[in-house]
DNA sequence: GACACGTGGAA
DNA sequence: TTTCCAAGTGT
């Protein structure tokens, strides 16, 4: 069956949703922008940090974050270069420099409250169709599709019958994660978070533990006998000696250092100097770093 | 559609 | 040790 077609009929959509609903109000996370009393800038902010980020690293830094800056007017007022220094390690520093932008444009065009719906949501920077969604059903309650890596794996096992969805998110997944979201617009939020906790707890991509699976009897790739994944192997991300390793290592050094640092210092980031000079101006180009006189480079203020 | 873009923990 | 990959977005 082609996945175009996949589909669940109405009788089992209501038991996936009885199954995997009760399964997710027994083992949901206790993460702190799960509380009821996080406001939709905490929500916000969750979702651009967990972007690629797997969750356990967002949580610290996350509590820090809206201790500092408890509303998107604290963090609009901060410079550039105090928030990637905050943002830490989490990773894709350009997020943090976004997530301060999308602050700006929330106190200037919005009058300082988030937006809740997707449309207004995806004019911030650093939001695209998942954290749209995401926002406006986490943060809002709206009823929408909220289409993540998780959800992704999860219907390609449990109705497509294969073990990895596709490389890339197809008009037929996001269909399909659409015809199954609850009519109800709050159990459609839950719904939405509770797919995703199933495949970052259960229905994981490495080792998915199936025997804590609240839908095992349901599951096409289990029923079928968990069959290898078919076709071209995923791309692995390269790394050692990229680019991409040396802005990582130049920006450490910077947000380490108390004051502006030189070329020379930043050597210590790459032994290829042709490299280092290309991405300490791609840094620079990104707003990420600042130069200082010429000589000397710091974060931006 | 393909690529670039950080980081670190688990297998 | 190397590989995989995680609540994606922008170009």
């Amino acid at each position: 069956m082609p996945a175009s077609r996949a589909q669940v009929d109405l009788r089992e959509v209501a038991d996936l949703h009885e199954n995997i609903l009760r399964w997710y109000s027994r083992h949901a996370r206790a993460l702190p922008w799960r509380d009821a009393e996080t406001t939709p800038w905490g929500v916000f902010v969750s979702e651009v940090m967990a972007q690629q980020t797997p969750v356990a690293r967002v949580e610290p830094v996350w509590l820090s974050w809206m201790q500092r800056w408890p509303t998107p007017a604290h963090l609009a007022a901060e410079s550039p270069g105090e928030v990637v220094r905050a943002w830490g390690r989490l990773g894709y520093p350009r997020r943090a420099l976004r997530l301060r932008e999308a602050a700006v444009a929330i106190v200037e065009v919005h009058d300082g409250r988030v937006p809740a719906d997707e449309e207004t949501l995806r004019t911030l920077p650093g939001v695209g169709a998942y954290t749209a969604a995401a926002v406006a059903a986490f943060a809002f309650g709206r009823r929408t599709t909220v289409v993540d890596t998780n959800v992704r794996r999860v219907l390609a096992r449990l109705v497509e019958g294969r073990e990895q969805a596709a490389p890339a998110l197809t008009a037929a997944e996001s269909a399909l994660a659409a015809s199954v979201v609850p009519a109800d617009a709050p159990t459609s939020a839950t719904w939405n978070v509770a797919v995703m906790e199933l495949g970052a707890l259960v229905c994981k991509a490495r080792a998915p533990q199936c025997e804590q699976c609240p839908v095992l009897e349901r599951c096409a790739w289990v029923q079928s006998g968990r069959p290898a994944h078919e076709g071209p192997v995923r791309r692995g991300q390269a790394w050692h000696g990229t680019d991409r390793q040396v802005r990582g290592a130049v920006l450490q050094l910077l947000r380490d250092a108390p004051r502006a640092l030189s070329r020379t210092a930043l050597a210590d980031a790459g032994p290829d100097a042709a490299q280092l000079d290309r991405c300490i101006a791609s840094l620079i180009e990104d707003g990420l770093v600042e130069p200082v006189a010429g000589t000397r480079f710091r974060l931006p203020h």
